[in-house]
DNA sequence: GTCTGCATGTAACTGGTTACATGATTAT
DNA sequence: ATAATCATGTAACCAGTTACATGCAGAC
């Protein structure tokens, strides 16, 4: 149960509404960990009544009212709980590995397209991440506090993605079958 | 929606009762797509009604009678039809670097603790994996059909599991703050 | 007598996705 | 005109987890 904390995360950072945390789940945090403003403001409601965030109602114009939300005392408290807590290392949940593992019952040709469909996405998942590293973090010696957090996080889904396109690329050369 | 067509797969290679997939699943195929035993008798069970496979009651002695399944000609052709299908490419969701972009707001010894414990156990699986594809596929230039696609996404493993483990140890010397 | 393995299931719940719904403003 | 952006939600559904349930055989 991790979208409440990577909410109470994103909001730590900077308060916002559910549309505001919809468009940082589009991007930045949204990277590690996916989530549609459906959820979003589902899980927003719960949290409120949890008395983990605190909301006002900011009136706008031009545009429509929005529902600010903070971090609420109890959602410190729970935030610093949930990161000292031991979780479940990540597991890989991989649909084109068993399509691989499948080979033998499907199309050959089909299967080495779609291989490289995904090389291809993940090579400019990779690209992004690089280019937002280069931007944002361009001495990464330096970096201390929050900065170097996302840093390193962002250095993680460099490590996945550079991962992900040299599979695919030994696949592809393994299935190539020259 | 792939535990279905990770299950035909998976008795395409061999047929066997919901108990038998089961165990499977707690290694090799379960490695790249996990399934509870409750899950799989629910789902080979909607796949009976749908076609998908069909069940043999096969009476035991000393040991209680079991259902043994084996993929269907509507299976074969479900399974070819999902391997060509494009499939959208695998999306990192990890609760662990969510902590590690929090952690202004926790306590940052018992991060790196964290972050130490699943650096182990990632290296632990790499281990596993890399025993397991010593053991199997010795000579992994020889090899082609199944038995190749079993190696090369043993191999998938290997390279996910390897870049968790150098991942980790790069966010254990930042945080060290030596 | 207790634990492990074999074997199959039901029921309740949680988390996440997809579709539907509304309505103003601004840019092309 | 039409699409995109801002803004918030409901409802139905699907996938997956956890807990509960049963019962025999064989090993320690």
């Amino acid at each position: 149960m991790a979208l409440e904390h990577a909410i109470l995360v994103s909001l730590a950072e900077r308060e916002g509404s559910g549309y505001e945390l919809t468009r940082r789940f589009d991007r930045s945090i949204g990277f590690f960990w996916r989530a549609t403003h459906q959820q979003i403001y589902r899980v927003l409601k719960r949290m409120d009544e949890a008395g983990w965030v605190s909301s006002v109602h900011v009136p706008q114009e031009g545009k429509p009212d929005k529902k600010v939300y903070s971090v609420s005392a109890a959602g410190r408290v729970e935030l610093e709980r949930w990161i000292a807590e031991p979780g479940e290392p990540v597991e890989v949940r991989d649909e084109l590995a068993v399509k691989i593992r499948g080979a033998a019952h499907g199309d050959l040709a089909a299967l080495r397209a779609e291989v490289a469909r995904h090389r291809d996405a993940h090579a400019e998942r990779l690209a992004l991440y690089r280019r937002l590293a280069d931007k944002d973090f361009p001495e990464p010696g330096a970096l201390s506090g929050t900065a170097l957090h996302q840093y390193l996080v962002l250095r993680g889904g460099i490590s996945a993605e550079s991962g992900f396109v040299t599979w695919c690329t030994e696949v592809l050369d393994a299935l190539e079958g020259r």
